[in-house]
DNA sequence: TCTGGGGTCCTAGGACCC
DNA sequence: TCTGGGGTCCTAGGACCC
């Protein structure tokens, strides 16, 4: 028998789907909502909630980063300003070329905390499983939660209660998996509601260019345009070992993705953090240790004192670089023993720095990042620790972040650390 | 007035042990 | 004197996401 069988048929699509799974795959009832325009909107709402006028939302605005401390590029912008091709990462000075009258806010993440946590309270009557993705995105598994309802409805429900009650708009992406839900609330916007069931695929999915396919960054875009795949469509054809061999495992994820094809589940328990890291771009570029140093420092603090707020000890830290050159490094190393203590961290931390250090290097950016974390309470104990001052070292910290929850972060500081604003006038001065 | 900051996961290569 | 693989741990770097 001959059939003619188009290379994108809902049928080619369905056989796929079940040679590989076969039936024992679960439907789940999944939601992806997604803030529109996120950080511009809240600040939006903020203002006009506190006797602004005018509605940011409306001009052509973006909310930036700030060029003095040189981290100026676009976080966030208005629908008018995408008119004129601002685009999300760009400079502000990239984007001021765009448009001449270009409105720019800073932001500010106390504002987004609150409104994020308002939209996770509105979605909580809805469902318990969620997972807050991100700040301004979450997944529900509505499985068991529908009421006689479709899910359809509860999406639309959740997009016009947000508008109403919040102020602000969001995309609802409606389907049977995570990975789908998140490609429908992504199709057009804004306040839009996009269902992605698997007979939708190859029309709503398929004819994207493979650049709209969650997992697909601006790395691997070019390589599959070498091999002359373009649209979802293209990789969801394409050869499965072949991308396997060229790409490993992500060269699988992405054709189950083009496939439509995701088990994961919504991690609606909030994990533990796995690595906690602070970093910084200076305010201009620094060539002397003693004074990265002092910036490593202040890091350091803060990301010591995360860790014991979560109760955990880390195994590892990492310290890393970029240069003036936009070139950046790394160098990481195993803590003798568990800790979450400043001084045991910071001191791993200098030699770290001090074996990727040469003289003669301009340094824009340092940080430092903790891996490898464990619960405090499932620590081996050190045969070999010194005890006695372990214990003083423990209760100094905790004495300074008590005091820091107290008086609010950076209320007293160490012997020999400097806050950042002080490095900028040293940095000044020898300039 | 160029180019943020906070994460997670993966890979390749070297060291080391059996 | 020459030659093995398998396994694990560690590190540097890179890819992706928001």
């Amino acid at each position: 028998m001959i059939a003619m069988i188009t290379e994108d048929s809902i049928d080619t699509y369905e056989q796929r789907f079940y040679n590989i799974f076969g039936e024992s795959v679960m439907e789940r009832q999944i939601l992806h909502v997604d803030v529109n325009n996120a950080f511009l909107s809240w600040l939006a709402v903020y203002k006009l909630q506190n006797g602004e006028k005018v509605d940011i939302r409306e001009q052509v605005a973006v909310i930036g980063g700030d060029e003095t401390k040189r981290s100026g590029i676009v976080l966030a912008k208005s629908p008018k300003a995408k008119q004129f091709g601002i685009v999300t990462g760009e400079t502000l000075y990239s984007a001021r070329q765009k448009c001449r009258n270009l409105q720019v806010y800073q932001g500010d993440f106390k504002i987004y905390r609150e409104y994020s946590n308002k939209l996770y309270n509105l979605l909580l009557q809805y469902t318990d499983k969620i997972e807050r993705f991100s700040i301004d995105e979450c997944f529900l598994d509505m499985t068991n939660y529908l009421m006689n309802d479709t899910l359809l409805n509860k999406a639309k429900e959740i997009n016009r209660r947000v508008k109403n009650e919040l102020g602000f708009t969001v995309n609802v992406g409606v389907a049977n998996n995570k990975l789908l839900a998140k490609m429908a609330s992504d199709f057009t916007k804004p306040d839009r509601v996009h269902t992605l069931f698997k007979e939708e695929i190859p029309i709503k999915m398929w004819n994207l260019p493979i650049s709209e396919l969650f997992m697909i960054g601006k790395k691997t875009v070019p390589k599959l345009y070498n091999m002359k795949i373009r649209t979802i469509r293209d990789l969801a054809n394409a050869d499965k070992n072949m991308l396997i061999k060229k790409f490993g495992k992500h060269g699988k994820l992405m054709w189950e993705y083009a496939n439509g094809i995701d088990n994961s589940e919504v991690q609606y328990i909030q994990e533990k953090p796995k690595s906690i890291g602070n970093s910084v771009t200076l305010p201009m570029d620094i060539a002397n240790i003693e004074q990265l140093e002092e910036v490593l420092l202040s890091l350091t603090e803060q990301v010591a004192y995360r860790l014991r707020k979560q109760d955990m000890v880390a195994n590892v830290v990492c310290v890393q670089l970029r240069t003036k050159e936009f070139e950046d490094f790394s160098h990481q190393a195993k803590l003798d023993n568990p800790t979450s203590s400043t001084k045991e961290i910071i001191k791993k931390a200098k030699q770290l720095l001090s074996e990727m250090f040469k003289q003669g290097m301009f340094i824009r950016l340092i940080g430092v990042r903790i891996d490898n974390l464990v619960p405090k309470d499932g620590m081996q104990l050190s045969l070999f620790g010194n005890t006695k001052n372990d214990e003083k070292q423990k209760k100094l910290d905790s004495v300074i972040d008590l005091l820091n929850e107290k008086y609010g972060y950076n209320s007293i500081t160490r012997a020999g650390k400097l806050k950042s604003d002080e490095i900028v006038k040293i940095v000044k001065k020898e300039k």
